[in-house]
DNA sequence: GTCTATACGCTGATAGAC
DNA sequence: GTCTATCAGCGTATAGAC
């Protein structure tokens, strides 16, 4: 994590001034719509030295992927290490998603953001990777404890994780002018106690009993 | 909304064959990996006859774009026009959706799944067209009206439509191997009724009552 | 309106000097 | 390992016949 956002060791490695040029210029334009002689200005590096270090323009997809995927694996994994509920290990995935997304935006624009299928031939969608796993492994074991409610596995993590996830997207696209981690006792809320009014989930339970 | 998938009335309008030809090798491969040869062989008409109708490339996203927002803006529009109480409108909502990805995935993908903002260019996100700001309408209404939480606008969409919305990224992935209209009961009970389970809620509003 | 043939720019990639 | 100069191919767009 410190290797892309690291402060400005003054001789910055080459590869490390080749990997956040692409990444803020593919965040900001699109894959696409980069090219290697773009990158290579904003580097301030040889084309050459690309093709030395990532072999084109798809290598340097390729290893900001492994690179990025591995930052946020490493991310939930410190929540898995701290001492929590499982509830509260939601919890915290999520208001570190939504720190990032303030002051890493870079990253989580990359990793959530991005359609890596159609410039990574032969990737598997990154929400196979190892992170997005351990999310839905938290879920399933909040499930087997009996704390979260017993439901198809796909549903409970996008129950969960989804409005997050979307209010990120939204935040990423510039659709929503607030902070995120302000929004976050709100959404943690509404996530777990669902978003009916306490008078209506009274009258359901009524005409149910009735 | 019969325009683009009606059944292959045989002399098909050839601006037609246009738009279906290039949804499929947009969606299929992402519209940068398209070239303009490719949709004229697939729609088996001429370069000349692509410039002719939409001036290029970006003319026919850009006509897919519109026209495919205004389908689901009629479709939301359809909702609001049946007698419903406002959760309701939102579950309707998500029914229809979750329906669409399975029989007409090619409009959900390229309306939901692709980032316009990469080809199309000046165009606002896609969340900020009418039938999303109806979406969020409704939502509002339901908490004027006292049947949904009152809580930041953007949460509450968010909440309500971020679980559906995620599910259909997962399935349009090929990461979930099941139909979403199977999962609409689950999902629509979490979005309401919250995350929790009732025992953890009874222990909850134990401790806060104490 | 539809088509074919062509032009031109851009981009990814390579070769070879240092 | 790093760089510069250059190439080859693709893809958009146009011109002009029918």
């Amino acid at each position: 994590m410190p290797y892309l956002t690291r402060e400005v060791p003054s001789p910055e490695p080459i590869d490390c001034r080749i990997l956040t040029a692409a990444l803020d210029l593919y965040v900001a334009k699109g894959y696409h719509n980069v090219s290697i002689h773009e990158v290579q200005k904003e580097a301030k590096v040889s084309i050459g030295s690309i093709y030395n270090h990532f072999g084109g323009k798809e290598g340097i997809a390729k290893a900001l992927y492994d690179h990025l995927l591995n930052e946020m694996n490493e991310m939930v994994d410190s929540v898995i290490a701290e001492n929590l509920t499982t509830i509260q290990q939601c919890n915290r995935v999520i208001e570190l998603l939504f720190e990032y997304t303030e002051t890493r935006s870079n990253i989580i624009a990359y990793v959530l953001h991005a359609k890596h299928g159609e410039f990574i031939i032969d990737e598997k969608p990154i929400c196979c990777g190892e992170p997005f796993q351990k999310m839905r492994d938290i879920v399933q074991r909040g499930i087997d404890e009996g704390v979260i409610r017993n439901c198809n596995s796909w549903v409970a993590s996008a129950s969960i994780f989804g409005p997050a996830i979307r209010l990120i997207h939204l935040r990423l696209d510039g659709v929503i002018d607030m902070s995120l981690p302000d929004l976050f006792d709100e959404t943690i809320a509404t996530i777990w106690d669902g978003m009916t009014t306490e008078t209506v989930k009274a009258q359901n339970e009524l005409s149910e009993a009735s």
